[in-house]
DNA sequence: CGATCACCATGAAGATTCTGATTGTCGATG
DNA sequence: CATCGACAATCAGAATCTTCATGGTGATCG
């Protein structure tokens, strides 16, 4: 595991790459975004921690010059929240982008979200699970039921992805909180009951993977 | 689950810490940095919460303190945005900051963020454990009694789980009682063994391995 | 405006706790 | 070494409390 840091500022690059090796990956130092291109260019990187303003030439422009070659998982720093556009970040392929200042566990924490992601979505790509009557195709978000395309809403898919990616594995409400609606949602426990009912539903006969685990949580039993 | 509160202001410390206690954590208070160092290197917590105008000592000179013995996650709290300096954040390790005025659900979401961050890099999902005919396993929350799956309470599912994750060693029915039950319980000592009849009864001939121990406890001896 | 979602109230199913009676254990003692 | 007393553990079941599935409501958003 190879990245590759970006900032013009040489503290900042010092001590991500010293929370980066901590992590087990090895980590290369650009200064600006022309030195970032070409390096990004030579090698092949798992990701790149890129900041936004650097000298010669800006973050934005270095992502758009890399993704004519390469498509780099990207981690944007950028130094204020208006600062970071989403126009930019749609366009470019932004995997993920984190506001300075920033706390390197917090980074770590993404980067490894990114990293994982990426390879998970490699491995998983193609590859539909079949349970029975069931067929979950995660990349093509596609689901089947005896065949038939069962038409879920976007929550559903996320809990069901998230929980056949679990199977057999106890899950909490809170940890599906957490997870599917992400750590930022400050909702009441019954709202995952809710979704679950509706997946249920969706499921038809197949809902009998969908496990209770009384005073615990749900869980997928294939 | 244990968290250190540390600001001057009672009233902050006092909403923190019903959230805190709310979402199952202990926690304890101090009113300014000197109080946290001395707190903080006494016990292990497993996550500070850290104001940083403080009287005496501030926040970011008390985490420094508590560094150079101990490595508890640490959360900042800041007035201002331009309060969290990016120095002070990269060389003193702070978790995640989060600043004020802040929602209290958010607070929480953060700290749950942090604790599952950290453990989960070690705590995750274990092997299934036989003993002889009996088969536990914890992360899909089953036990199969010579091959046939047990249908336990969560209560018989927690008190087992706890007993085998401490397997040979005694167990006091107050431990038992303040890890299984949660150390806001304050109940009957009977309880415990109630429960441990049923899960006895549950295990059939396994319940060999749930020892009595006079006077003391019980203890899971494999 | 329709789809989706979060949240709430409800009641039934299920789990937990407590009580008090019973049984078991162990050391002291005649 | 048999017995007793004191205390500890076990047990069954009734009362109480919790939890979850469900259906409905209102908010949100495209």
């Amino acid at each position: 595991m190879k990245i590759l840091i970006v900032d013009d500022e040489i503290n900042i690059r010092n001590v991500v790459k010293e929370y980066a090796e901590h992590e087990g990956f090895k980590a290369d130092e650009a200064g600006d975004g022309m030195e970032a291109v070409t390096m990004a260019k030579a090698q092949d990187y798992d990701l790149i921690i890129m900041d936004v303003m650097m000298p010669r030439l800006d973050g934005f422009s270095a992502c758009k010059e890399i993704r004519k070659t390469k498509d780099t998982p990207i981690i944007i720093l950028s130094a204020r929240d208006d600062e970071y556009d989403q126009q930019h970040g749609f366009d470019l392929g932004i995997d993920d982008y984190v506001t300075k200042p920033f706390s390197p566990p917090l980074l770590m924490a993404r980067v490894k979200a990114v990293v994982s992601r990426r390879n998970s979505s490699r491995t998983n790509v193609t590859e539909p699970m079949t349970f029975e009557g069931l067929e979950i195709n995660m990349s093509g978000r596609e689901v089947y039921v005896d065949g038939k395309r069962a038409n879920m809403t976007p929550k559903e898919y996320d809990l069901l992805f998230y929980l056949v990616k679990n199977r057999n594995i106890a899950l909490t409400r809170d940890k599906l909180l957490e997870e599917v609606w992400g750590y930022d949602f400050f909702g009441d426990d019954r709202t995952v009951d809710t979704h679950i009912k509706m997946l249920r539903n969706s499921l038809g006969e197949y809902r009998k993977f969908i496990v209770t685990l009384r005073g615990m949580g749900y869980k997928f039993e294939a």
